[in-house]
RNA sequence: GGCGCUGUGGCGGAAUGGUUACGCAGAGGUCUGCAAAACCUUUUAUGCCGGUUCAAUUCCGGUCGGCGCCUCCA
């Protein structure tokens, strides 16, 4: 299997330490507000990675975290806390507002087909080990304690930048932020924040350096490192965190281990909403509600989701999301075949339907190529559509479908047959045609595409498929 | 201002030093009782200018445009 890895900026092999162990660790949400199609897109890619390593024999151990404290309104340790912000605006405590947009992030993941990771892990329920964590990097020298909190001393990490090829005196130039002048340089970044003076929040803790939450990066360290070992196979995110995350997640792990933090890093590319990312500030940002109150399912966004690689950015609009319905339909229109297997004499039927998921599985194997993937599953579709499943070939027609589902998540196992009252309408209507009574045989037709069936008159006989 | 990415047909989106994926949409045709599906054809696609090469959309330089990061943000 060949990767892209971000700080190399090539396609490599990818090699785990402990095959077939591959140890995967992600950087989740921040739950302090409705996931928009942007976390869709970064989550639906991870768990694009995570099913082409098992369908390609490895057994990844897969950890996300969800970051409910410590997320400041700055990523430069400045302002509010977003969950106390949250709860601010809705008159909730913090803590309400975490368990809240972490509920609604789960579901999501779930209405997305997303792979159950194999631990999520809470920032809130990881304090000691991220008091531990900074415990250590203090007794090696790397912290020192200012007015507002503890910090991670980046001038004692030589190689602070080198995973994002960061000019750090270029960077400063144009900087727009205002830092704490106190900060020994500006990209020095908080490892335990203190409480305000004047007030309490909703989320504090105590700790040997005073009462106070956590920086936003230490959670990430402290949480992969502790079940996933001290070297990662595999560190994802969004593309957005390469810089600023990564870069101090990097610096605080191999601080304070003295080892490489992750041999691969997986980076997701943003979603383009009219040429514009989504963001806060922009206010453009479109839900999974979004879109279903459009009509359209989380299956149809899935497929559009792959219809792009995931390093490119991509663009969202519902024209494109509407040709992702189309074209999922007739995904699920072979699906239907399966339930219309019959003895057919012609010579159609050559075709490998066992290989289809191994096919499937060295495409993705390649950089996650999901574009490929689907324009040969639009092959296979094509092609199976105009044969006819025969009655033995039914078995790997099955599996087939159970492999591409496995590769893909798109679902295709789950289509329905239709009603014995609508097959029945079907054999009715054989017979309306029979007696070259096309009218009835019309209306037959007209009722049952208003129940969302179409018919195709094939050579031996009709086939429905889903509208 | 610094760094990075990018510019493909009506739309989305791959790939490639020489024969131009795939999906959606439009047009014509074959087939069909009519449709649908399928198949065939079609709608002058690689921003612009140079360079390298037998050959560039693909490599290099320049130029114009778009986007991202350096604030928020997957």
């Amino acid at each position: 299997m060949k990767i892209y890895n971000s700080p190399y900026r090539q396609i490599e092999e990818f090699i785990p330490l402990r095959p077939p162990l591959v140890t995967v660790y992600t950087c989740g949400p921040t739950v302090y507000d409705k996931a928009h199609i942007g976390h869709w897109f970064n989550y639906v890619r991870m768990d694009m990675l995570i099913r082409t390593l098992i369908i390609n024999g490895f057994e990844p151990k897969w950890v996300m975290n969800i970051t409910d404290v410590g997320h400041l309104v700055s990523d430069a340790d400045e302002g509010e806390d977003k969950l106390e912000k949250g709860a601010r605006r809705e008159g909730k405590s913090a803590w309400d507002i975490a368990s809240k947009y972490t509920a609604d992030f789960l579901e999501g993941m779930q209405q997305m087909n997303i792979t159950t990771p194999s631990l999520i892990v809470k920032a809130t329920e990881h304090i000691n080990d991220q008091i531990d964590l900074i415990k250590l990097l203090e007794n090696k020298g790397y912290t020192y304690v200012i007015d507002d909190g503890v910090y991670f001393d980046t001038s004692k990490f030589p190689e602070y930048g080198d995973f994002a090829q960061l000019d750090l005196d270029e960077q400063k130039t144009g900087a727009r932020v205002s830092f704490n002048p106190q900060k020994r340089q500006p990209q020095d970044f908080a490892l335990w924040k203190f409480s305000p003076k004047d007030r309490r929040r909703d989320m504090e803790w105590d700790s040997p350096w005073g009462k106070g939450f956590p920086g936003w990066h230490i959670e990430c360290s402290a949480m992969s490192m502790k079940y996933l070992g001290e070297t990662l196979d595999m560190h994802t995110g969004g593309i957005d965190h390469i810089a600023v995350h990564h870069t101090n997640e990097i610096a605080q792990s191999e601080a304070a281990t003295g080892k490489r933090f992750a041999n691969y890093w997986m980076h997701s590319n943003h979603v383009l909403i009219d040429g514009q990312k989504i963001s806060k500030s922009l206010n453009n940002s479109i839900t999974l509600a979004d879109i279903e109150k459009r009509g359209y399912s989380a299956d149809v966004l899935r497929l559009h989701i792959l219809e792009s690689h995931y390093r490119s950015q991509s663009r969202f609009s519902f024209e494109s999301l509407n040709a992702a319905q189309n074209r999922l339909n007739d995904y699920r229109s072979m699906a239907a075949l399966r339930y219309q297997a019959r003895k057919v004499t012609n010579d159609a039927g050559t075709f490998a339907l066992e290989d289809v998921p191994k096919e499937l599985a060295g495409i993705l194997a390649n950089d996650l190529d999901t574009p490929s993937a689907l324009a040969f599953l639009s092959q296979v579709s094509t092609q199976l559509q105009t044969v006819h499943i025969e009655e033995d070939m039914l078995d790997h027609f099955v599996k087939m479908l159970q492999g591409i589902d496995n590769a893909l998540g798109l679902r295709l196992m789950e289509v329905k047959d239709i009603t014995d009252e609508q097959k029945d309408l079907i054999h009715q209507r054989e017979s309306a045609r029979a007696a070259k009574n096309w009218q009835l045989s019309d209306e037959i037709r007209g009722h049952l595409q208003r129940q969302g069936i179409a018919l195709k008159d094939a050579q031996h006989g009709p086939i429905w498929s889903l509208l």
